[in-house]
DNA sequence: GTTTCAGTTGAGACTCAGTCTCGACAAGTC
DNA sequence: GACTTGTCGAGACTGAGTCTCAACTGAAAC
């Protein structure tokens, strides 16, 4: 193991506890993805991550960060989206159901609740003839501080 | 030219319309891929269309088939989703702003229009300051066909 | 009819995200 | 100490999508 990857440098962390809640073992390659996600302000893509790691010197497989974040998502303290590009990105979230608006400037993002958005799925329920059981909204725009950059 | 792919066989078809409309060039390969998707009841993959292409024969790079697909794309008939598994998969639709509503059992697909969800969208807008250009909404569930099915 | 030229093509190499396998190691339990 | 289970890194692999390049096509200009 790197000694670079010291247990404790991301004790107070949410995806941490997350983790030890769930009965997973609290390993210093986890503790040290969990560190890299928490020091990111918006989304981030899995090869940001691993270029972050590669900066830092954990020695951390690429595996074992894909691992990680495989990990995180089954919790709920990471969730995946897709950019208006394609492109793959992860957000650290709140496990509850929400959905996210993306800055397409400087990457932040927010966590919404529902927002009268269950009506609209309901009606769509009744025009489609479909049972809905899941869906995927996200949004992509200016974030306050964008949009303030923007203004003046 | 594989002899395979003769101009005409899918003559009636909106994509080869937009295409036209467009200016595009008509060519073999491109009216034998609006064909192609044509013939796909729901979403399909790349590789769903490669495989098709490659059994008829048509001769078609996949080169080609990537090309086609961004065109349309770009004309807005045909449509790329994110399941909820992580593959991408594209679906023919209208140009219009809509969303999709897809079986997850048969893969059957449903174009919906906004029905209220601009006020949701309006809504978070307000909570998180964020000024939304775009959003994407993907519903997963059963059509109605599979819902029967079930049912009996 | 010939020439020209932009648009389009297929082949195949390439990139990159994500997966899989395998042998090694570490922690907990007996 | 032996065993078991979870986790690890290395590196090969896969598959979607991109890029390059030389060849071809077809519409327009001559």
């Amino acid at each position: 193991m790197d000694p670079a990857i010291l247990p404790g440098m991301a004790a107070s962390n949410s995806i941490v506890s997350a983790l030890g809640d769930a009965g997973y073992r609290l390993t210093a390659p986890r503790l040290a993805v969990a560190d890299l996600i928490a020091t990111h302000d918006g989304h981030f893509t899995a090869s940001d991550l691993a270029a972050a790691a590669r900066d830092r010197r954990l020695g951390i497989s690429r595996a074992t960060l894909f691992r990680a974040l495989d990990l995180l998502i089954e919790l709920g303290v990471v969730e995946r989206l897709d950019l208006p590009t394609g492109e793959h990105a992860y957000v650290p979230c709140a496990p509850a159901h929400h959905h996210h608006v993306v800055c397409s400037r400087c990457g932040r993002t927010a966590e919404v609740d529902d927002a009268g958005l269950l009506g609209a799925v309901r009606e769509i329920e009744r025009q489609s003839g479909f049972r809905i059981d899941a869906h995927r909204l996200e949004m992509f725009g200016l974030c306050r501080h964008c949009l303030a950059r923007t203004a003046s």
